[in-house]
DNA sequence: TTTTATCAGTTTAGGTATAAACTGATAAGG
DNA sequence: CCTTATCAGTTTATACCTAAACTGATAAAA
């Protein structure tokens, strides 16, 4: 983890600005989760769950490895989760090699088909108080932050 | 929670717009917060426990209901959080009416002296992927975005 | 004064997340 | 062939967070 020390003409106020932003994003991000938990209880799911039916349900045949490189959590984190899922009958795992493929069950697949348009609507009405235009911004300065972090880092 | 009906010329688009940027989002979000997690604990702090302490530090005094509503997290949430700092000794509560109003010891103090600058700084690092110019851009979206959900919303 | 509302904070049950230690199977080196 | 790495996934302990039910005290209404 570097630092740039030829900036700072006002770096004090660099990182009170990084300040700020952290705790704007984690309000909203803590507001926006437990509005699509609310949402998604219709279903009988969480959001984690919802996210592993996406991945699952649009890159299938996937191992738990790489679906927790896409969802940037740990692998422990996953065995819980798929765990839950597997016992509710919404995906398969199965031993093939030395990795689990994983796959939605019929279930599964109509549970991807009746929720996602609903979500999509719902966290759409999330972002509706910025318009395209900036919701394109939006989604750019976040592309931005994660290659910079992407740099060296392994999640174990 | 209203939807606008008059938009949609390209709506299904928007809403396809709306999960990745929740996507990015959450991915983000939780990357940075496993590293400040990780980058805190050289203080024995968690993430939830140093909001809590520049919470109180800046605003002191504060009771439970003011904290959890500038935190965007539940009561039940405070109490917990509240408890485990207590029983460490940086903070104290004190009954007071009905409300508990909430302070730092000077054990608390001295860590907000000593850790604040370092987290500061930590932060600025994982935000430098953006110029300073698309830090106050981003700050400017979230904040038009806590505007927007922040009508009829009370958090019990 | 007694009853009823209200309201801050607590408790409980359950899902989510991490780090760190562990398991068991494949693969690589001696 | 046997030993040692390696690597996907699991387990365990701990913290976070929520929703929902509960407690106990103040305040308002009867």
């Amino acid at each position: 983890m570097f630092h740039n020390d030829k900036s700072s003409p006002s770096s004090k106020q660099e990182e009170r600005l990084s300040l700020l932003l952290w705790f704007r994003l984690s309000r909203f991000y803590n507001q926006s989760l437990r509005r699509s938990n609310f949402h998604l209880k219709k279903w009988g799911l969480t959001v984690a769950q919802f996210d592993v039916l996406v991945q699952i349900g649009t890159h299938q045949p996937l191992t738990q490895k790489e679906l927790a490189a896409k969802l940037f959590v740990t692998k422990g984190n996953m065995t819980q989760v798929l765990g839950r899922m597997e016992e509710l009958g919404w995906i398969k795992r199965e031993q093939e090699w030395k990795t689990k493929v994983l796959s939605l069950t019929n279930l599964g697949k109509e549970m991807y088909e009746d929720v996602v348009p609903h979500q999509e609507q719902f966290q759409a009405s999330q972002f509706q108080g910025l318009t395209k235009e900036e919701q394109k911004q939006l989604l750019d300065l976040l592309r931005k932050l994660q290659h910079q972090n992407n740099n060296a880092e392994e999640l174990e």
